[in-house]
DNA sequence: TGCGTTATCTTAACGCCGTCAAGTTTGATT
DNA sequence: AATCAAACTTGACGGCGTTAAGATAACGCA
């Protein structure tokens, strides 16, 4: 009955890596909500005292949480990114469309990547996973809006803004995404998913239509922004 | 000492409303994650037992804060679409932008209203809340669209939908007013805060930029959607 | 006016939580 | 083989939400 990993002694082994797999299991399975450090401990077969060496405190082990999250959603959107080129589809499509489907995926780790848990603020590694997220926003966005060229974004960062208005569009359209993915995954949707349809149909809407508002707003001549 | 609002005595006198701005006084102070009901219940100069009585629970207490939540959001909402009525402004702008406003002048219970901590699911007043406030989005979305006389509006309630074309462009409002509202209260905007400018900077560009390409999208010729 | 009823609030306790200090075990280094 | 540092346990602390049982006061009715 000793750790769900390492070998079982006094000294279990990889305690950090098994900390990080039991809070992912019980963020998806009871939800931020029922989320607690005590439990994660007794999966992992160990003493609450035990991941206070390895992770400070609860925020830590979330933090390292949340690294991942991160991590799986820049790799996600650029996976997409990558098949949108090869097959000749829509990049910010494809991204928007990754987006949700990563919060769908595992809901509970999205909500403690984006949600009001405090992480440990000024974290190395969360900060670099995160400006390695916003970068690929930026620079897709950018594309789109052909600021750059397709070939000098595998080799260049995103590096610096051309603008407020450059900005703008880009937080338009992490807004959209980041804003149906939470209410969907936060059960502000909960009365439609409940039609006939359920959140398939929720899930097509998002691809069919706000995707293609979001890709043609970005898209539209400039000349017509900016009051 | 005794409680803050009531007489003093044995009996609080009406502990339900002490309860309530307790809990919305302790979320502006130290916001969701630092909220507890005994905190609440110290302010209210009562035991930590007394809330039973009124609320059943936590989770009970919560949801009446929620309540009051979406109907300040709806007040506002209509204020801003009546001003804008008046002045001959954008009536989605004017939604969008009292969105926002709201989410900023409280975020603890803005959290609370959108946010993972459960409510009381089947509560009559805080769905009644939810519907009003989601009809005034729809009504002003299908406004937007033409699908309805702005004279029609004021009688009649929005009733029911077009087909998944309107739910679509009503989700996407949503999304972008939302998504920024949420990104922001919940210091994912951080970064860009810490900039010259502040947090100014980016109402600014919500407003100049965001909503002007969200009411461009929405106003743009359906002929372009529908892949 | 007096009395019983009922809603309201207190007290006391339960189990669970996150965290800390101190002690124990283990693996690694020399 | 001896030493030392890292990893983990034990035990305790205060705070949490919730509950059961008892105290108090307001209210309705005679």
């Amino acid at each position: 009955m000793a750790g769900v990993t390492g070998r079982g002694g006094y000294h279990h082994g990889d305690l950090r890596q098994a900390m990080i797999d039991a809070a992912e299991a019980v963020l998806a399975e009871k939800g931020v909500g029922g989320f607690t450090l005590r439990e994660c401990a007794r999966r992992a077969g160990v003493s609450p005292a035990a991941p206070a060496h390895h992770f400070g405190n609860m925020v830590g082990l979330l933090t390292a949480v949340a690294t991942l999250g991160f991590d799986e959603l820049s790799s996600s959107m650029e996976t997409a990114v990558a098949e949108a080129a090869r097959t000749g589809g829509d990049r910010l499509a494809a991204i928007a469309e990754a987006y949700l489907a990563v919060a769908m995926a595992r809901p509970g780790r999205f909500r403690v990547v984006f949600g009001r848990l405090g992480l440990k603020r000024g974290d190395e590694d969360l900060m670099r996973a995160a400006v390695r997220a916003f970068g690929i926003l930026v620079r897709e966005t950018k594309l789109a809006l052909g600021r750059q060229e397709t070939a000098d974004l595998l080799t260049r960062p995103p590096s610096s803004f051309s603008g407020d208005d450059d900005l703008g569009t880009i937080l338009f359209v992490w807004s959209v995404t980041h804003g149906f993915s939470t209410m969907l995954i936060d059960g502000q949707l909960g009365p439609f998913e409940a039609q006939p349809g359920g959140r398939e149909r929720l899930v097509k809407l998002y691809s069919q239509q706000l995707v293609h508002l979001l890709v043609t707003a970005v898209r539209q001549p400039r000349a017509a922004i900016g009051a």
